[in-house]
DNA sequence: CCATGAGTATCAGTATTGCTGATACTCGAT
DNA sequence: ATCGAGTATCAGCAATACTGATACTCATGG
């Protein structure tokens, strides 16, 4: 079970296919096939059906592992080249769309007045690439936001060792139409939401699982999934009457047609958390010092 | 960087020498060399000094990757392994000791009599070990005991994806000699407690790092390491003074010339939880319910 | 300061592995 | 039944990953 034969295998499930995916690993159709085979014949159970290429129910128990294992195998490397290569003078952020709040907007443009020569660069990414940027060492630091009860921890997907702290946190609320019967209330409870129409953004807004944990809740089911980090785009639909989603309150501010009501119920918050590597580097370390400091 | 390489580097340092794990590994000492060499140039760092043999920086770092990438890697072939071993009528439960409190005992003892052909069998390990069994595959549950705050989870190690639920939870006890000043008193706490002389014994009683995460302090020094599993043993150094302990409440009334002290400050229990794999197999699936059920 | 020995690095040789390219096979669609 | 897109198999070659022998290095003791 070597990486290369598990990188093969997850790409050969990304692409449905063996020779897409020998195409996109730069091996040929052959490689890609004896890979397969060799896997399947160490595990001793069949990964995948042919024509059409899924993983069996094998597959997906491997799979589980395989993305994660890779991505640690990255983050090692990173891990050890971060003691050599010390970024002087670049900064590179990655951040989830939500992460952008007043509060933590502020503390980076201030990070860039103290040091003005610093060239930063912040790149809006999903939860999870946003993790693993940091973790790859494409990325020095990422600001991550969601919803959870107010003392717990941001559920992170656990695929390597990361610090984590909470840099701003904000009461949340619900996103609908401004024409919509809720959208005059003072506040509302999610329990009253667990049946509404609502919008799977995981990308772009507080992907509705975390709802659920929040609320012990099966509901928030959905119909439309949205992809992308654009949470404008993700407002019009709100607007249109599309769905309903979640995002900080004192975000919503600037959002035409959207009502933003506040959740009382149960206690929950709009959380940003700062997640860096044990160890950063210069100057995301002086960030990340000044931050902490703030707390 | 293939998994082979990181074991080989692992054995090196584990052994302090080349040649003692190349032995170990059924390899020449030519090719742990070369591992090294090769995972050496691939980093483009030093990992290891050479005479005496000990991780640098940067192999301090891989370190921290490397085991737990390769307890994922044994994990993810026990993972599919499971779907086709169906393990009839035997039952394997690692556990560490502290876990061993009456509700858990009570439990086991009645799964036993509600399927009295079962085959079962208790594995007493350290925390680590335990997780790793069940990871592994070579046992079907744990039974894990530590000490937090009252709504916290149990902190476990993370190499891969476990269940966990708590079966069972009591007050948290200092162990005091029966003489000690203190063993009089009905209940202490533990920042009093922050200065004295601990054991460490992070496979028989709660790590005394769990207690400085619960108490915030950076106290609980200790100058004698207990190793082993082996209650009985701690509490007699207990007992002769060696220093102190924890550990449930009333786990300790068995123990002589112990005096078991709550701590009611700050906040804190002494939980067992109970981990399995995301998909136990029979009949570990059935006493999972059932113990779940109970809660 | 040199001799010694325990331990690591290097090197050549060989067995094995891992890839390619060609070709045979399989299954769904027409 | 035929075709075609896609997967499996096979031989051959290049690269690799071991072993065994030997050179090297450093701490120790005389």
């Amino acid at each position: 079970m070597d990486p290369q034969q598990l990188r093969t295998f997850v790409a050969v499930v990304d692409h449905c296919s063996f020779s897409a995916a020998a195409q996109a690993l730069g091996y040929t159709q052959s490689a890609v096939s004896q890979h397969i085979a060799s896997l399947e014949t160490d595990l001793e159970a069949p990964l995948l059906t042919r024509r059409p290429v899924a993983p069996t129910q094998a597959g997906e128990r491997l799979l589980e592992h395989a993305r994660p294992l890779l991505l640690r195998l990255d983050a090692a490397r990173a891990d050890v080249a971060r003691l050599r290569k010390v970024r002087r003078g670049r900064l590179a952020v990655a951040c989830t769309p939500g992460a952008l709040t007043p509060a933590t907007t502020l503390a980076l443009v201030r990070a860039r007045t103290a040091a003005p020569q610093l060239k930063a660069s912040v790149q809006v990414c999903g939860r999870t690439e946003a993790v693993q940027a940091v973790l790859t060492g494409a990325a020095d630091l990422a600001l991550v936001d969601g919803a959870v009860a107010p003392s717990d921890p941001l559920p992170l997907p656990d695929a390597g060792p990361l610090t984590a702290f909470p840099v701003s946190e904000e009461p949340l609320a619900v996103l609908l139409p401004a024409t919509h019967p809720l959208a005059g209330r003072p506040a509302l409870r999610l329990a009253d939401l667990a049946v509404a129409r609502w919008i799977d953004a995981p990308d772009a807004a507080v992907p509705l699982g975390q709802l659920r944990a929040a609320a012990q809740s099966d509901g928030f089911g959905h119909q439309l999934t949205y992809t992308g980090t654009d949470i404008r785009g993700l407002s019009v639909l709100v607007a249109a009457g599309a769905g309903l989603t979640t995002a900080a309150l004192p975000a919503a501010g600037d959002l035409l047609g959207i009502a933003a009501v506040p959740i009382i119920e149960p206690r929950i918050v709009h959380r940003t958390e700062l997640l860096h590597p044990r160890t950063p580097t210069t100057p995301a370390a002086e960030l990340v010092d000044t931050l902490r400091a703030a707390q």
